[in-house]
RNA sequence: GGUCCCAUCGUCUAGUGGCCCAGGACGCCGCCCUCUCACGGCGGUAGCGAGGGUUCGAACCCCUCUGGGACCGCCA
């Protein structure tokens, strides 16, 4: 058995969120760090909003993060039988209770105590009811938690954190139907798979107390836990569906790459030293939970953009290149990834943050693509024509382009006084705009008779 | 409203009592390189939330305030 047993436990209720695969990146260093062991369940106890859609995206997602798991999926729709059978362990010891308010007699207390200001809870009033009461009547199953004492969440991040009992309510544990809730299931799934730590974010710290208790009343021993911050969105608050992009796979159809992107959730949150760049074996050898940070931290879209740009940077460009595949197809272009495209590709990889930009900058390599109109009356002017004219004439002469392209245009540029601009006028004239990779660079992709092509066409639409 | 958590440049962070009149990165600005854009190089901008302590000495320790966040469900 290994000594650090770390796990994720989504619920399949939407896609992989950006919160939610820092939090699977966190558990998956720490295990890997500490020689041990990282499992993947599905909390699918909801069965109302759980789907088998959502199961296949978080899979998705991950595989795609290369946040790989040594065990499971495991789900706990699975594991019924063990869940029944240690909340009937609990009524018989007495440390559980049947309990027949209805979510409305609930709901309405809840509202009364808000109204009144007060910590909206359960009143415990089903707590000591005669045993025989509850024959018949729908019930749920519910937690006795004690009332008085403190319990104490030891928080390898934050310290022990102290709770008064009397704070704390008597959750639900079954359901009407019999089905179990979260809090129960969790402490079980933990226990019962040897989990030693359990990561994950803050938001549970409030639900731990509750959970210690439950340990206490089952008899398991007790993980250790640690809770990280939130991260929100780029206005603060939590990340929102309106103003951020919360699904990893959104990321990757926007044309950003799993290292980047993982490189970026690392150091949310994390830090060591002036490092910037981590590759995924870097990050399991350096990670540790002392240089986690205590702060919620807020997510910046450049700072991930700009980690991106650096790896398609240093990326194989084949490997670029059969990724843009599908985001020019996306712009109607159907390429191949040939050794041609990895060329273009090459052209670009050092201008583009994102596939998705680059697919668009590729355009003018499959298409001509007409100028803006401010853009031509600037560059195409009648004077330029004729200049374009004698240029693809030059080209069109040339029997090895890619050596002998630049002389020929200095020879016109020569011929012309010496002090021609000319670069811009081709550029445009070849791609459509005044931004692009070296035009040499440009021309040896596009080859002659298409450079030719488009250097008149563009000097006869001057004339038009 | 109650309970709990948190607080260093606009943002991500380094910093765990003297090495810090606070370092790196993103962004932004300027310069250089240059056929454009980008890359790259160089330089700049900007911060310890406030007030009290403790200490010879505080970004680091304590208290109060302020601000932000989470949770309070037969959701997870």
């Amino acid at each position: 058995m290994p000594n650090v047993v770390t796990r994720f436990a989504p619920s399949p209720t939407g896609f992989l969120h950006i919160g939610g695969a820092r939090t699977a990146l966190f558990n998956l260093l720490y295990a890997r760090r500490n020689g041990g062991k990282f499992i993947l369940r599905i909390e699918d106890t909801d069965q109302e909003r759980s789907t088998p859609e959502a199961v296949r995206a978080i899979l998705d997602g991950m595989t795609w993060l290369g946040i790989t798991w040594d065990e499971g999926p495991h789900f706990q729709m699975e594991r019924m039988d063990l869940y029944r059978k240690e909340a009937g362990r609990l009524l018989r010891e007495g440390k559980a209770y049947r309990c027949v308010c209805t979510k409305e007699e609930l709901d309405a207390r809840r509202e009364e105590m808000t109204a009144r200001k007060e910590k909206p809870r359960y009143d415990g009033r089903c707590r000591d009811l005669a045993p025989g009461a509850t024959e018949g009547k729908p019930s749920v199953l519910r937690f006795k938690a004690p009332r008085t004492g403190q319990t104490v969440v030891r928080d390898l991040l934050r310290g022990d954190v102290v709770y008064e009992n009397a704070e704390l309510d008597d959750l639900v544990l079954l359901r009407t139907d019999g089905s179990p809730t979260y809090n129960f299931v969790v402490v079980i799934d933990d226990a019962s798979m040897g989990i030693t730590h359990v990561l994950r974010g803050d938001d549970h710290l409030n639900n731990t107390p509750k959970q210690v208790l439950l340990y206490e009343a089952l008899g398991y021993p007790l993980p250790r836990f640690g809770h990280f911050p939130l991260i929100h969105g780029m206005e603060g608050g939590k990340l929102s569906k309106r103003q951020d992009d919360v699904s990893v796979m959104a990321y990757r159809e926007k044309g950003f790459l799993p290292e980047a992107m993982v490189n970026y959730l690392v150091r949310l949150g994390w830090g060591h030293g002036d490092q910037e760049i981590f590759s995924m074996v870097e990050m399991q050898d350096l990670f540790s939970l002392e240089h986690v940070g205590k702060s919620p931290s807020k997510f910046n879209l450049d700072k991930l953009l700009h980690l991106n740009a650096h790896y398609i940077k240093m990326a194989e460009p084949e490997r670029i290149a059969n990724l843009l595949v599908p985001f020019l197809a996306k712009r109607g272009i159907d390429a191949k990834p040939l050794p041609w495209l990895t060329a273009a590709v090459r052209t670009l990889l050092e201008r583009s943050r994102t596939l998705e930009e680059m697919a668009e900058s590729a355009e003018y390599y499959f298409r001509p693509k007409p100028a803006e109109p401010k853009v031509a009356a600037k560059f195409l002017t009648p004077e330029i024509a004729p200049v374009l004219l004698e240029v693809a004439d030059a080209f069109s002469a040339l029997e090895d382009f890619k050596a002998d392209m630049e002389d020929a245009l200095n020879e016109v540029v020569e011929r012309r006084g010496g002090n021609l601009k000319i670069h811009q006028p081709i550029r445009v004239a070849l791609t459509g705009g005044t931004a692009s990779p070296g035009l040499f660079e440009v021309m040896e992709i596009l080859g002659r008779d298409e450079v030719v092509r488009r250097l008149r066409g563009a000097a006869g639409r001057i004339g038009a």
